[in-house]
DNA sequence: AGGCGTTGATTAAACGATTAATCAATCTTT
DNA sequence: AAAGATTGATTAATCGTTTAATCAACGCCT
């Protein structure tokens, strides 16, 4: 077979320069012995030809591709192309490429999407899982973006600090009537978002939770959360749990006639990239994904190029979850990125705080 | 060295069965001379071992790495995470995996990103350009997704169709002043979306064009669009070039209270995630995303696999854009595909069709 | 002068899979 | 029976890069 390759190979400038290929590869990984002078030739006819490596060549003999994983419930979901963006960034200042498998929404197809990464040979991989995902003994180094109560979580925005800092803005505004609005309580995300939220208030505040998934079932895919009943039931704040339930809430409660803030203060989580822009522009919480991506990233990239800290996952970790089995899962000295509160113009004062103005003139 | 293989190789296999490590191979392929019988052999001996081919060896021998790259401008725009998603769809079920490259808004570094998918030796490429985008010489196959008035464009949504869908449809529900709500007039897919809106239209029905990027260059990001004076103006009807000005016009007007659908009527297009769960749901233009990227990886892996048909692209080719010069670009027998129109309730009846009714009871 | 250490290069082999060419045995045709 | 074709395997080489081991020449120290 005669070469396939487009461009020149390692023995092309050998032959050109009269020397021998393991003297062009050593000059150009500046590794083995070659004088400073014939490196400069070297490089110089490297570049003039366009020499550009052969991955495979280098995978075969390193035993390493150079590329990681990136495994994700469903890209088309707001929040993960946030992710992606932010690891693929800090996998290519790495040096690393991302692979990416998306599983659609489809729980079962993420092993799938895991087994077809071990099958391209990744050097790493880096999921975000989802209830129910099953790490198969990848054989290479994992790192797992969720929430620090998942089992074998690496690292992640710290969500109940998260859920903490909104609820204190709220008991801050003044709103004693709380609606707290999520997809499904089975998300370890979700859940220690509202654990948070709930740390910071005492009995005086009152919270309640709507949980969409449960509604839709009865009612139907975007069916009317009824939170201007709500509002009548006296509840002055609506804290969604994601800017994408903030979202619904505000355009539910505003086509009711229920002005925002004015009358209901909205707030999110995600700072998705419409929150800035909607009318009135919405309070979140925002995670600072490129520190996420940057710890996840680095910890991978140690465990592969140096053994590095690795946890073995399996039976007898940690008993609340599911335990992620076989894993290779790498730890990083950082495991929690804290969240920023960001306030806009969704969030306004409560009743106790406007009852407190009121006694103070 | 050493292996650094986790799994068997192919000469593990062979040494177990007694045979060459190249009749392994062509059991496995299912090419060369190799007996039923001891294929079946050699099949069960690599399913037992848990055989994995590895990448690097085929890559090196056939000079093809089975990756294809994605190119796109932003992941975190909430558009392209669908293409993405379609796309890694559309290559797993061809065999192949994608390699993300993102340039995060920043145009120059599509250069940057291309170039670095050519370093890992990608068989293809899908692009998804923006204006500006320029395509080095990939020395392999590339598909363009943009717009069909796009120079080397591979294959798209019908933007053009699409406008003159959403005109219509606002047409017959009387609306005759319509508000077009767009980013930039430097896209080819907006300004497409617009021929086609204008080109459904007579002279009874007043258009205008607001460009969002300008009014934020004056009044920062995020400012009002000001579609409150729109309305007093007369304007009934808020065509948004996308669901994300879509959603913008909408809680802005909603909290001017102009309730939407039934003092002004809201569309968008892309129909994205939220579309269906906002009050009131959008009205909106669907992109067939599957059957877009479907289109786009059959015509590259056909390039690839069968060197079917390239468009030389370079100088003297269209004439109205920048040309993407030096690129070995694809084509496809089918290169548009309809968009679907989606009403929901954003949209409502017009004066013009408010008036019929009066006429005729 | 002889021995040892260092330098700067080369040789040889490895990594794993694929594939063209070759060969021995068997079958079919003349 | 002899010649030609077919079958089912193996041999040999390739792809491009890396890397350990080796070697010749030179410099330094005793």
């Amino acid at each position: 077979m005669a070469s396939t390759r487009a461009g020149p190979n390692l023995s092309r400038i050998a032959a050109s320069l009269g020397v021998s290929v393991a003297t062009v590869s050593n000059a150009l990984s500046g590794k083995g012995r070659v004088s400073a002078e014939l490196v400069e030739r070297i490089r110089a006819t490297a570049a003039a030809l366009g020499y550009v490596p052969s991955q495979a060549g280098r995978a075969l003999r390193t035993g390493r591709s150079g590329v990681l994983g990136l495994v994700l419930p469903d890209i088309s979901n707001p929040l993960f192309p946030q992710i992606a963006q932010a690891v693929e960034y800090a996998a290519s200042v790495a040096g690393y490429g991302i692979l990416i498998a998306d599983s659609r929404g489809d729980i079962g197809m993420q092993t799938e999407a895991i087994n077809r990464l071990v099958e391209r040979g990744v050097d790493g991989m880096v999921i975000v899982p989802r209830r129910g995902t099953r790490i198969a003994d990848a054989g290479c180094p994992v790192a797992v973006i969720d929430t620090p109560s998942t089992p074998g979580n690496t690292v992640s925005a710290d969500h109940w600090q998260g859920g903490r800092e909104i609820a204190t803005h709220l008991r801050d505004l003044g709103h004693r009537k709380i609606l707290l609005i999520g997809a499904s309580s089975t998300s370890n995300v979700q859940n220690d978002r509202i654990g948070g939220f709930k740390s910071a208030l005492d009995a005086t505040i009152k919270t309640e939770v709507l949980w969409i998934e449960k509604l839709e079932e009865q009612n139907g895919p975007g069916c009317l959360l009824g939170l201007a009943d709500k509002a009548r039931q006296g509840f002055t704040a609506f804290a969604a749990l994601s800017d994408l339930h903030a979202l619904r809430a505000l355009t539910e409660l505003q086509r009711a006639g229920i002005a925002v803030p004015d009358s209901a203060t909205v707030t999110g989580f995600d700072d998705l990239i419409w929150s800035a822009v909607v009318t009135p522009a919405l309070t979140t919480m925002r995670m600072d994904m490129e520190t996420i991506a940057e710890i996840a990233i680095a910890a991978l990239v140690n465990a592969i190029e140096n053994g590095g800290p690795i946890e073995k996952g399996g039976p007898g970790e940690a008993a609340a979850d599911e335990p992620l089995p076989g894993s290779r899962l790498v730890t990083a000295e950082k495991s929690r990125v804290p969240m920023q509160l960001v306030v806009r113009q969704s969030s306004g004062p409560g009743p106790a705080r406007t009852n407190l103005s009121a006694e103070n003139s």
